[in-house]
DNA sequence: ACATTATTTCTATATTTATGGAAATATAGA
DNA sequence: TCTATATTTCCATAAATATAGAAATAATGT
């Protein structure tokens, strides 16, 4: 990944309301989430909301399909793994005791049960 | 990790000086790098520079310690650790596909050989 | 076509963040 | 103490980002 590329990716979730709507996103699955029920969730005004989206979506971060009346969003796991990835062997590399210790225990575990 | 702690940490990489800044002392180890000695590598000057070493410095990724008149800055793993374990646990959570993918396969692989 | 609902765009404004020169501070050697 | 070097703080300014109301757009059902 490149460098420009993740601060992007990063700047986009650098943000209070964003980095809520992303994980929100994430625990909606697949789905999604219209719009509208992210706003009243989080309690985001519409236009404000839409700003937010519109930021997190540009970044690659989200993505959104239409159904009826209503927008979905849904987190995009892709973006996020090429961000942890990039992290992890840019600003961990070679480092031993930063991602293999905690990262990797962690996510292997998950895995081991 | 709290999530004010996360955006806070994020905010400090999602910063294009600041990012390289960070990558260039994970790169320069334990021993780190006196302050002069980024500002030429990166070509930033010092009061600039002085700004973004104290945003990251305040986010808690890297730390300073004086030797005679240079002041070496080095990174802290156990900050970036933090981040990356919040990102996994908060922004990928249960979803498999998404950390355990790629994250792991690739420290998994680095523990293997 | 019209009314209703969902969402976005437009607009103005407020707030935060970034930049870098100049002056101030700190450390050390002569 | 004087001088040189390293770094920070101060300051003004520029640029980017965030907020939210009002108007515009889009989709649907009647």
């Amino acid at each position: 990944m490149e460098n420009k590329l993740a601060v992007q990716l990063l700047s986009s979730i650098a943000q209070e309301a964003r980095l809520e709507i992303f994980r929100l996103l994430v625990q909606a699955g697949a789905e999604g989430l219209a719009a509208g029920a992210i706003g009243e969730k989080l309690k985001i005004p519409a236009s404000t909301l839409s700003f937010h989206l519109k930021e997190l979506s540009f970044a690659g971060l989200i993505s959104s399909r239409q159904v009826s009346r209503f927008i979905y969003y849904s987190a995009n796991y892709e973006a996020m793994n090429g961000l942890l990835a990039y992290l992890t062997e840019n600003c961990c590399a070679g480092q031993q005791g930063c991602c293999s210790d905690l990262t990797c225990d962690t996510t292997m575990k998950e895995i081991e049960s």
